[in-house]
DNA sequence: TTCTCGGTTTGTGTATACATTTAAGGACCA
DNA sequence: TGGTCCTTAAATGTATACACAAACCGAGAA
């Protein structure tokens, strides 16, 4: 693996898991000899989270991690809606009817699961993972995957502000359900409907919460709650 | 201007307007003699053209200049669609009426100044940017104008495969107008209808002609039209 | 006490040298 | 004659040295 490889996601991965806050300035000595690489490969590393929107230049004061705040959650959304509901809408028209049966089963056995303990849980974002894999999949539309693995590098990040609520927990598997149900019937347009209303309320579910877990990260230095088994790095929000 | 910018720009450039064919291999050492910028602001530079899209890593030739093809245009509206209807509904919502009322004068009267000579196409497209400006700024949305900033990259270069009949034109400033009549009315659906309606017409007119002119550039060598004085570098697709 | 000027220091931008990997060509063996 | 292995060369990956710019700190003067 090649040193600016492992810069980046090393770095990524600190960023996303708010090991380094919004704001830690990335000096390029500091971090490359914190990393174990040099220089050269450092920069490539830290153009590549220019380029994702993990970090900004700040005048003055070089390189530093951007900031996460409740507008700009909302306004990822936003963006978040206008390429799911697409992707959804592809996979709709272009699904391979066997996955998406077969994940329609297994979402329908998470409601007798999910109240149950962390393993089932880290079973359901598993299973939240290979659905937006199989629609990605399904879109047949690299661009389109891309433009939404970029949203979802800020989703990672993002996800650590919402609260695993039980109540929503099962909310949103009826709503996963009910895309993949779309999805399978072939029915385009049901299947954005359904994504919208999820994005809906997942974003009113993260606002809830972000908002007082942003306050509290302000004033106690960004204690966040450790990451558990039940949180995977890559997941969407529910 | 640092040597990486001024090698990024001087690249994106040759590539959107074909100078650099698809299937060219850009080797490091070639480039920067070329170029006049050593291999370190180079790479840098390469780097944001794969991010970028316009340049990919071809197993075992290196870094090559990406393909253009009619399914991938067509896979690429299938992104430009979603963003810009999304960008319309939001610029409908929170736009300021004074700009768009300017712009729907000036849309009104462009029927009769069209079918005029060059430098009345050129006054058009540089209205479409403006458009596309408003917009923008009206959407209130980083992330938004951010997404649909890396699809304009490839539309600029998609754009010379288009031709600018007369006919096409005029509807095309007809749909334009709908647009910009549905955001000052402040109708975010009808906003994003129109553009839906747009972006459709302006898919088939381009697949109309990139497929004959795709292959006309694959047995002559890539022969394009010059670019002249009413083909500015940033713009729609009529 | 405050403002300004100059030195110092830190950091980024660039160039270049070195290391490593990979691909192509030829030769040798089966 | 074909295939495989080895050699060689070229290109990329990495490290480091140097240059330049800007921010900071201290001292002196107003």
């Amino acid at each position: 693996m090649r040193a600016s490889d492992r810069a980046y996601v090393a770095l990524r991965d600190e960023i996303v898991t708010w090991q380094l806050a919004p704001g830690t300035v990335l000096a390029e000595v500091e971090q490359s000899t914190r990393l174990g690489v040099s220089r050269t490969p450092l920069r490539e590393a830290l153009s590549r989270l220019v380029a994702d929107g993990l970090v900004a230049t700040q005048a003055g004061r070089g390189l530093v991690v951007t900031e996460v705040s409740v507008d700009g959650i909302t306004e990822l959304f936003e963006v978040r809606q206008a390429l799911e509901q697409q992707a959804a809408r592809l996979a709709a028209a272009r699904r391979d009817p066997q996955i998406f049966a077969a994940l329609r089963d297994e979402f329908a056995r998470v409601p007798e699961l999910l109240p149950a303990d962390d393993a089932a849980r880290h079973d359901y974002f598993d299973l939240v993972r290979r659905l937006d894999e199989a629609t990605d999949e399904a879109t047949q539309s690299p661009y389109l995957v891309q433009a939404i693995s970029n949203v979802r590098t800020h989703l990672v990040r993002i996800r650590r502000l919402a609260t695993d609520k039980p109540q929503r927990l099962l909310a949103a598997a009826r709503e996963h359900a009910a895309i993949v149900d779309a999805v399978l019937a072939g029915d385009p347009e049901l299947a954005a409907s359904a994504t919208h209303l999820h994005l809906h309320n997942s974003l009113a579910s993260v606002r809830a919460n972000a908002q007082r877990a942003l306050a509290q990260a302000g004033e106690s230095g960004m204690v966040l709650p450790p990451v558990t088994r039940s949180i995977p790095v890559l997941v969407g929000i529910p």
